[in-house]
Order: structure tokens, then sequence, then C-alpha cells
RNA sequence: GUGGAUGUAGCUCAGUUUGGCAGAGCACCAGGUUGUGGCCCUGGCCGUCGCGGGUUCAAAUCCCGUCAUCCACCCCA
């Protein structure tokens, strides 16, 4: 077997059942929720010129520097694939001018960056996200946390934690690096290499490093928001009032941080404690993207997709075999006449909203039946020679074996009947 | 970019320490029933032991290289 031949690209994976129902669960559930709360689906490109990511991430981010899929068309532009999606909903929304105030999009697919794949990481991975544009406003954040709550519990989540921060307003950051490089500045030698490093680099980074020896030190330093204007600071109150008063589970955590350049006041992730290294579900925030000359504000958030796969199938063990597509029929022939009969028959059935699955070749009786049981399915309808003649067919009830013979139009409304369109498939969790 | 682990049948994996016929379970196919599934019994099919080189009478096993996958760092969803 060639080894290579056979494989996608590295960190790209293949989708397909059963594992690929459960997306589809999760996707309805999805499109179910949104509309709820206002949003609209948006399915914008997954190629976009460059600079449309390097001016909304941030030039010096690690996405940016180091894990974008970037190319050049046979023009010489730079394109990349996009990292995410919030660039690109901007991108749309700045076309839309006044139109696009207070838009609401949600969007689905996949994303691309090239990191080292592991746990909960691929290089094309999926995210479903949400954009809620509009001037800053402490309910409208709070409305996108209470909607991913919401979601999750629909797919059954149950052991996640929400943890809130902020980021301030662009004006705060100085003081923010200031004020915490003057705090860790007396120990930085007991801080990691590289915890030294993110002091000159990136030193809200330290914040959430996980030697054990920086988290004492980072334990005793300061909240960021000390350091932040008063409006800031306000606005986070008024984010924390508004998620008790809905009775969301989420906790301010001072030391969250969030990489994307975009980002202002309000942030938080959703993390799961099966997820591994890669822990964080969705992550999300209230952000300023300039296009053009103009501003865009939003709020928005992106869960990873086969990360709350992962999740789902740890806090409901058994959703994904309670899944499986059934095929309740099984048409079961005995000669090359009957077969044809079957294609006949198959077809009827299934433009009636019945699902049923036929032997195409010639197996025996004996192959045709275990198959039947194999697919899960309830009854079999057996043909020959006889049954044809006789314009009539043996349906035959799987589950407890008894076996009557009908004509056949009997045994199609009986079919229908037990099987029918109107059937619904269980309700998760 | 850095570190660790793992690659053997369609799947899950023994076998590698100490070189000696390529294995098990599951799955699949057939028979046990002239036209009847599940359970059981019998038989069958399935292999470039990731790939390339080296050592050896002999390599899945030892050595070198290489590719892939997984996990972790980093970063993030």
């Amino acid at each position: 077997m060639d080894t290579t031949l056979f494989q996608p690209i590295p960190g790209m994976a293949d989708l397909a059942a059963p594992e690929v129902l459960l997306w589809q669960r999760l996707e309805e559930q999805a499109r179910r929720i949104m509309p709820l709360y206002g949003f609209t689906e948006i399915r914008t490109p997954a190629l976009e010129y460059t600079p449309v990511f390097t001016r909304a991430l941030g030039e010096t981010t690690d996405v940016v520097q180091k894990e974008m899929y970037t190319l050049a068309d046979r023009g010489g532009r730079s394109l990349t694939l996009r990292p995410e999606g919030t660039a690109g909903v901007i991108r749309y929304a700045a076309g839309q001018g006044a139109a696009a105030d207070g838009a609401r999009l949600y969007y689905v697919g996949p994303m691309f960056r090239c990191e080292r794949p592991q746990a909960g990481r691929k290089r094309q991975f999926h995210q479903l996200g949400v954009e809620a544009l509009g001037e800053p406003n402490p309910a409208a954040d709070v409305e996108v946390i209470a909607l991913q709550q919401h979601l999750f519990q629909s797919w059954g989540l149950r052991d996640f934690t929400i943890d809130v921060n902020t980021r301030g307003l662009p004006d705060d950051r100085p003081a923010v690096a200031q004020g915490l490089a003057a705090a860790v500045r007396p120990q930085l030698d007991a801080l990691c290499a590289d915890c030294r490093r993110r002091f000159d680099t990136n030193i809200l980074r330290l914040l959430d490093c996980k030697q054990e020896s920086c988290r004492q030190v980072i334990a005793a330093l300061p909240d960021m928001a000390t350091f932040m204007s008063a409006p800031a600071r306000a606005y986070l109150d008024e984010v924390v009032r508004l998620l008790a008063q809905l009775h969301l589970p989420a906790r301010v955590n001072p030391r969250l941080v969030r990489g994307l350049d975009y980002y202002i006041h309000t942030v938080w992730e959703i993390r799961h404690p099966a997820l591994g290294a890669q822990d964080a579900l969705s992550g999300g925030g209230r952000y300023r993207i300039t296009q053009g000359e103009k501003n865009f504000d939003g709020v928005g958030f992106a869960a990873g997709l086969e990360r709350a796969v992962m999740a789902v199938q740890h806090d409901q063990p058994g959703w994904l075999a309670a899944i499986q597509p059934d095929a309740p029929v099984s048409l079961v022939a005995l000669g090359a006449a009957a077969r044809d009969a079957n294609l006949q028959l198959a077809q009827e059935l299934r433009q009636r909203g019945c699902a049923c699955g036929l032997d195409l070749g010639d197996r025996s009786l004996k192959a045709q039946m275990r198959a039947a049981n194999r697919a899960g399915s309830a009854w079999a309808v057996i043909r020959g020679e006889r049954e044809l003649a006789a314009g009539a067919a043996a349906l035959k009830d799987l589950r407890d074996g008894q076996q009557t013979e009908l004509k056949l139009e009997d045994v199609v409304a009986k079919l229908i009947a037990a099987t029918g369109p109107t059937r619904v498939a269980p309700a998760p969790g």
C-alpha cells in the first residue's frame, strides 16, 4: 500500500460516516438557533486578498506571521486562505456601507492555518461563528455569550466553562503593558525562558503561561483592568451585571488573554475539560476593525467544530451510535425478474418517503437476509417467482420474525404508514 | 520551528526485549437450510510487517536514513 497516495495533506482530514452525521446534527441545531437571535447566514470566499487578514488581525500576530497559507495568483497578487472568519465578514460588511450597520451574520466553514497538528488542531479546521455589528454595547456582548451557551446546550454539552475578561480600549494598552511590566520586572528571574522572552515581545502572554513557577508569580500580579481607564472598567462591570441577570455561569478571569489585535473591551473563552491541551471550544469578543478610513465595530465568536465534536462525544457517549441512518425496509429478490420488480418498488417507496435498500446483484436469499439484518431493517419484503405471479409479496417483521403474504399494494400501504415521512428522528440528549 | 511516542490484514492490536515458517480477535464471503436474518459450528479471503539502504546463513525484530501519524511545547477555535 502506498502510504501517501491515498492520504490527504497533513493536518487535513476526510470526514465521512458515521462521524459526519454528528457534524450534520450540530449544524442543524445551529441553523435552528441562529435565527432565534436574529442571525442569518453569510458565505464568504475561502480565499481573500492577503491584506484582508494582515490588517484585521494585526501584522505582528502569530497567525499572520507564521500560520497563514499565502500564495500568489497569476497576476502576482498575494492571496491567503482564510485563517479565521471575522476578517472576511467585515470585508463584506464594509462593502455594504450603511446597510451593514446592525447586521447579524453567522458562518460555518473551513479555515486554514499551517501549524503543527495535534489533538484539537488541524490545518484545515471548521468554525461556526457569528458577527453582530454595531457600536460597543455590553448588552450585545452578553447576548452573544448567551447564544453560545444556548447552542452548546443544544449540542448536549455539559462540562464547559465560560471565562470573561476585558481587553480595554486601544488607548489603555500602553498603560496595561507598562503596569504589568513594572509589576513583573522584580521577579523576572523566577520566570521560565519563554516568559522572559514574552516580557519583551508580548507581555500579556505571560499571564496564561502553563509553567508552575510562572503561575505563582502571575497569581500575585494585579489585574489588567486596574491599569485601564474608568470607561473600560465600567464596561466590564456592566457586562458582569448583565451576565448575572441572565444567570449565565460565566466568571471573570483576569488572566484570560486573547491574541488577535482587533479585540477591544469584552473577550471570552469557553473551555471544555475533555479536549486536551487545546481546550478552547470557542473564543470571542468585541472588536474594532479598520477598513479603508472607517472603523467597524462588532462582537462575535468562533467555535471550533472539530473540538465541539470531540466534546460532544465525551459528554454524550451514546449519541454517535444513536444517529445511524436507518434503512427500515430491505427488498429481497429471488431471481432477475424479482430484482427488476424490486428496483421499481424501491423507487415508489422512496418517492413516498420510505427509505429502503435492495441487493443489486444476484446474491443468495440467505445473503440478502443477512444484509437486511445488518442494515438494521425492521422489515423485509421478499419476492420470487411465486409472489410475482400472484401480484403479492411476503412481508417479514425482522424484529419478531413474523411473516405474512399480502397483496403488493397492501405491503406498500403498510410500509408507508409505518415508516413514512412523518417519522421524526429522536431528539438529542 | 522544538521535543516525545507510534507505524504489522479492511479495523483493533499481539509478536520486536533475546534475529529463526506472518499471528489473534473483529469484519467480510461461503457452507451447515431446494426460498429466510440474528445465536452457534465449519471452512475461506485478506500482508511490500510505512518506505529505502545496511549487518547477517537468516531481519517485522539489530543499525542508518526517510516518510507518515499521534501527543506535547508554541499558538489558537
